[in-house]
DNA sequence: CCTTGTTAGTTACAAAAACAACTAATATCC
DNA sequence: GGATATTAGTTGTTTTTGTAACTAACAAGG
């Protein structure tokens, strides 16, 4: 039906990256939905501040290029959980600094056993070489500093 | 703040390969959205009718992992901009088969023009072995065979 | 045949994302 | 100092997705 052409959809890029991102994301989903009713803004937000400490809303929605609109609806929820506390900054009151509760600690710490647990799962299947160059080249696609 | 541990957010695959997958479809959507119209379902659709030829809406999404109510919303789309044509299989009047209508063999060829390009400058970044492995690793972490 | 079960695809409704418009605080430049 | 522009964050509205329930066609066992 289709003359032969170079181009086959499954070694396509930006096919094959979404396609790994979903499978793995559905992986990882259920850690952090079942146990915690949250979304994937959620938890990278807690993640974010669990992993880098006290930051605002505008640091956390550039480091992980998230839009401010979901990062705001985001720090909504985990303020309802008790997971994060807002407090205004003095010098500049239109932003506010984010920080973990005990409460999100903890979740926090939870979570984060899961995903080393699933994260080392996944690099089971690969040489430790092949991982290395899979970390490397997915943070330059992402854009994300080495 | 936070006690040294060999967690890092930015190593962590489930949230490298989604932003890499987020980034790298960002630079190819303006292609199908701005020119056709598309959404993300809509072009994979065309893809995979393009690429293989005569499909059913089933042979799609179990292809493709797509849910079939995403795979439905999506003919629908294409049908009405009449880039695809369907047609009762006679024996299973349930099922029908797609087919690409000349506008939407156009339209394919034109975005698959432009997937190549988009394609190979990703992995101008990149050497010929690492590209090899990375396609080979997304494979693997997408469920689809070698 | 005719009940029961399965499958292909659609539709309806709820959850989430995208986008635009907004408020309030600060910065700039005259 | 005061008009104007920027910035941090929020809210409202529209699209898009996810999920469940549905229709219509077929299949199998009795």
């Amino acid at each position: 039906m289709n003359e032969k052409d170079d181009f086959a959809l499954q070694d396509f890029l930006p096919y094959l990256l979404n396609r790994a991102a979903e499978e793995s994301s559905l992986g990882f989903q259920k850690h952090y939905k079942n146990r915690y009713g949250m979304l994937r803004t959620e938890w990278r937000v807690l993640f974010h501040l669990g992993n880098y400490g006290q930051m605002t809303a505008k640091e956390i929605g550039s480091r992980a290029k998230i839009h401010k609109t979901k990062i705001s609806r985001a720090v909504a929820k985990l303020s309802e959980k008790r997971f994060v506390t807002r407090t205004r900054d003095e010098n500049d009151r239109r932003s506010e600094h984010l920080t973990l509760t005990p409460a999100g600690e903890a979740a926090y710490k939870d979570l984060r056993e899961h995903a080393l647990e699933f994260d080392t799962s996944i690099c089971a299947r690969f040489t430790t070489g092949e991982v290395a160059i899979l970390r490397y080249m997915l943070r330059n696609l992402a854009g994300i500093e080495p």
